[in-house]
DNA sequence: TCCATGATGTGATTTAGATCACAAATATAT
DNA sequence: ATATATTTGTGATCTAAATCACATCATGGA
């Protein structure tokens, strides 16, 4: 063997493995497979904008993601992971608006309405998320327009599915809620009948806005009853149809 | 007197006001006093596109604006008036979500959601609106990221102050309920701690998600304890203070 | 004018679900 | 392991507010 040829070659696949490291750093955004649909719309130029303003950072499972009452300094869009959006009522007690699934952006109406987070988020799985600078960000909401429509799209969807979560939710009784929220999770957060409740139920019953017994109770009386199958925090929905009745009739 | 004389100067004042007449058609959105925040940003030519496709419409007070379920052909601005935004919910009860108050655009989100009308409205007095093309609405926004901006800055503050609507009431006993929905009217809508009520107390009752029974109860309770003042439709607050109070405390 | 229809006020009754008060099971720390 | 805290389940009260059932009081049309 050729001692020259061997550095050679060695220097070669460094060289290669450095440039590639150096490219994905300067074109994190361009590569990165859970871009939203907004930055989808970017030109090249704009990416590199984002990408050089921007921070990868992550949240172990329980974790604050952010705090209500802060300033935004920063856009937060989650790339892995599920969070909860909630807000601390007095006392103990707090209120879960909503769960977020990865690929969007938390707090948008937050940084639009007047750059004081309304919401907190914590992690209830382990998270990935992304910081944008707020500068950068709104820099591009004037700049190009396609992007501020699909902004516009995303907040416009979520606002419409809160509202209407809400509207319904105050005219149901205890069961509809329940039957709601379970099939939240299975249609919405985890598409699957079958799946582990990220959370207390306690919290589950801060989501419904019930006690936490009158929670338990309806679910142990669903889990008598057949339709669903509950063990600790994993579920299974037996009878989808009937639960879907139940949320509807209320 | 000269015949020929009087009749140029005829001629000259016909033709001046003619004159105005057209150019207030061509320039319409350019002279506009209730023009939008958002529409504040848009340039000449821009202008000039909106005025030649959006038309100018009256409701009497009652008259419904727009209608849940409807296809979204052109964008709402209520320029001026009072509007309530509602649902109608199986069989005669109605949610009344909010009061939309002079230079708001109506069913924003639901433009952007999916293009179907998620809430009605109806005018709670004589209302003045103008309908625009929503493919220029559109276009103007994909065009022009100032106003799209602007766009989201109000739909933003509309979802901010929803969701803080429902949170908080949802904690509050029927109380903080009415206390809340008087100083709507006083703070909010009509800036002023004298006002007449809009609406019946079913709709009253409607607003804040009490029976209307339970509404009324309320009202002249707090009517003979001389924090308000209420006779039929017409409402002075005595007490701010002490409704401020019992709003927080629920 | 009178009748009909709807908006209001008010007491009596009912009820859904919160709250309380524990027991059992599970997890966490020492 | 043992002790301590947290999460869950379950029955027994309690209560706020909806509902029911009328009595007035307006309003508007024929």
């Amino acid at each position: 063997m050729n001692l020259a040829a061997d550095f050679k070659e060695i220097d070669t696949k460094l060289y290669r493995y450095m440039l590639k490291e150096l490219t994905q750093k300067d074109n994190k955004c361009h590569d990165c497979k859970d871009i939203s649909c907004a930055a989808a719309v970017l030109n090249s130029n704009q990416l590199d904008l984002v990408s050089s303003n921007s921070q990868e950072s992550l949240f172990k499972k329980g974790e604050v993601i952010l705090n209500e009452g802060s300033l935004t300094s920063h856009i937060i869009y989650l790339k892995a992971g599920i969070a909860k959006e909630y807000i601390k009522g007095t006392g103990e007690k707090e209120r879960i608006l909503r769960l977020v699934k990865k690929h969007s952006y938390l707090g948008l109406p937050s940084l639009f309405g007047d750059r004081i987070n309304h919401y907190s988020y914590s992690a209830l799985e382990d998270c990935k998320v992304c910081y944008i600078d707020i500068n950068v960000f709104n820099g591009l909401v004037r700049e190009n327009g396609n992007f501020a429509y699909e902004i516009l799209v995303s907040t416009s969807r979520d606002s419409l599915s809160n509202i209407n979560r809400f509207i319904h939710r105050s005219q149901k009784k205890i069961f509809g809620r329940v039957a709601e929220a379970i099939l939240y999770f299975a249609k919405i957060i985890y598409e699957s009948d079958e799946f582990e409740l990220p959370f207390s139920r306690q919290e589950f019953a801060d989501l419904i806005d019930v006690s936490r017994e009158s929670a338990t109770r309806v679910l142990l009386k669903f889990n008598s009853e057949g339709i669903i199958q509950i063990k600790d925090r994993s579920l299974l929905v037996v009878n989808m149809d009937l639960l879907e009745q139940i949320s509807r009739k209320g």
